[in-house]
DNA sequence: ATTAGCACTCTAGACAAATGAGTGCTAACA
DNA sequence: TGTTAGCACTCATTTGTCTAGAGTGCTAAT
């Protein structure tokens, strides 16, 4: 899906170096004017002394191998997601980031210290803002953390305020109902307990290891520590209760003159079960992914491309952060946008 | 702004009782077909044996009135704001809500438990879905409420998470840093002395107070006491995080097909400080608010109608619900939801 | 006061013609 | 054999014109 340089491997060898330089041209030519590109224009711009009816037969094959289409006959040519995909792959350069925006992203994402929920709806608002297109960040899967700390507050009779603070200091909170009552004492021995004795464990290995510890603990079971298990399982039954942040959907209004393609999109947004799904597909690769077009499993999405990046922690994959944007942007000048920003986002949950 | 009945006071007083007919019959009927409606359709709808000619003269006074315009010459008419305002204020009678519906609200909200942030995000994904238009949250102004409990966690050696639960069960939390190395034992002390203090202080109130302990206590000032001044200030400093959930933008598109007044729709709702600004408007009034077109002091807002209420906890209003449709949305129907939503909220607030 | 009748206005949609960008093909050329 | 010039052709877009239809405002009759 992601990634994929199928059948192009090497540039030099599958194409020729002229069909090469072509390809590129109009790709790049159709991202910075949003017109399809024709011969002459194209025989301007190249500027090799070759003549747009030589230029016309190259095209003819380049779309006939799939990486060019024509709108209508009588139009320039566009390049296809597989044109996209060569340039993206092999053609395309990235544009270094300022240090001026270097800056702004270090600032934006260490400026928001207040926890984790304010520092992706910053960082979502950032992308949105440098790359004007829409920003989208996956909260982390809390499963995949270590946890550091547990501590339980009574709030009322029967709710109990859990925070979870993970290795890497990302808090988490939840509230849970238990059915007794009780007393902020036991809650404290409780939580002093599973500091012990968990501190090191991913969060999903606890509750295992919870039932586990009431069964070897099986003579000297007793009121307190069934309860004690009841509250724990309560506590870590997180169910992978995602988040996704969506900002600069207005953004896509520009791009798109399409009116229902708009509305679908935005509806595809509200939907953010499939998004994060979506996001996590890339959850094992490294770097800046690329999903261009039809490469997109959601219909709706195939007209638009997506880029991702992975935030971690003490190289565990946390959540993704990216874009969504037209299949024409300038990738180019977004993809370091979101790779710096993904590995700044990074750095900061680690200093956190 | 809100809630003007500015020149018309009584229905039967101000304007004929036919004129009082035929501007709620035009009302309602555009907001139905969404066409401007003519003499002879209205005619017919009216069946009251009065012909189009007669019904063109009364249609040209109230368009005189200011409550009915042409789009064009040869159109029919529509009403102006203030014809809406007219039939909100005077003709409108109101959808009771269906026992299904009121069951819906009430287990949206009472199933996020989760605190207070996923209680304020379904409730915004609630409104949208049964109005099928844009639903907006204004999280709580907290410095009204008051503060119930405070507790300070170490996660850090200069890090501390803090939590606050307000009389109402809501509970706050932040994480401030600190410049002095303060052990867990110390914090507990702090707050539980801040908890005996301040326990039904309004939290607004709680800095001023910390301020005032100290020069009270002067004599027997030292070093810890000034640690605790410095935590609690920081704690309490919570400067009106408000936050402003938005969800059903897609809606939006539907509801008008100008594709640059949608752009700055989405634009509008994207700048949620303003937005906040304009819920908080209607903080002072009691029950369902009204901002019809024009009586929207945001220019992109002009065209739509926004529909919010309050939420509060005994007796103190916390924020607004509301949604953002067109002028010609059915108040009839939009009303009793947020209405009953609102009510649900509070209610699902006060029983945390 | 109400209404019928009529001339008038304006929009939306249909149709045709002109425009122009761009192609594919063929024959000539180096 | 690869390249190029030339030309006929295609098709989207634009412009102009026309018509149908809906609805109005005015006037004169009831």
């Amino acid at each position: 899906m992601t990634g994929n340089n199928q059948s192009l491997k090497k540039p030099a060898a599958s194409l020729e170096d002229r069909f090469h330089k072509i390809l590129c041209v109009i790709v790049q030519s159709y991202i910075e004017t949003t017109e399809p590109v024709g011969s002459r224009s194209l025989s301007k711009i190249l500027d090799l002394g070759i003549s747009p009816a030589t230029i016309r037969n190259i095209m003819a094959d380049l779309t006939e191998q799939g990486f060019l289409e024509q709108p209508h006959t009588s139009a320039g040519r566009v390049p296809t997601y597989k044109g996209y995909r060569y340039f993206v792959d092999i053609c395309m350069g990235q544009t270094p980031l300022s240090t001026e925006v270097k800056r702004v992203i270090e600032q934006a994402v260490r400026e928001s210290s207040q926890g984790l929920v304010s520092l992706l709806t910053s960082t979502c608002q950032l992308l949105a803002g440098l790359t004007q297109f829409t920003g989208i960040v996956a909260s982390p899967r809390i499963s995949q953390t270590r946890l550091r700390k547990v501590e339980f507050l009574k709030i009322e009779e029967r709710r109990i305020y859990v925070v979870l603070i993970t290795q890497s200091n990302m808090v988490l909170h939840k509230i849970i109902e238990v059915s007794e009552t009780l007393s902020q004492d036991f809650l404290n021995s409780v939580s002093a307990s599973l500091n012990r004795q968990f501190e090191t464990e991913p969060l999903d290995d606890v509750r295992e290891q919870v039932l586990q510890s009431l069964s070897e603990s099986h003579e000297k079971y007793n009121q307190l520590l069934a309860q004690a298990v009841r509250l724990s399982r309560k506590a870590f039954d997180l169910t992978e209760e995602r988040q996704l942040y969506v900002d600069g959907q207005s953004f896509i209004v520009k791009e798109f003159n399409d009116i229902e393609k708009i509305q679908r999109l935005l509806e595809t947004l509200e939907e953010k079960i499939t998004l994060i799904g979506l996001m996590d597909n890339g959850m094992d690769e490294e770097g800046v992914q690329v999903t261009i077009g039809e490469e997109n499993p959601i219909t709706d999405l195939q007209t638009c491309s997506l880029i991702t990046a992975n935030y971690s922690n003490g190289g565990i994959v946390l959540g993704s952060i990216g874009i969504l944007g037209p299949t024409r942007m300038d990738y180019s000048r977004v993809i370091p946008i979101i790779d710096y920003t993904a590995k700044s986002l990074s750095e900061a949950i680690a200093n956190q």
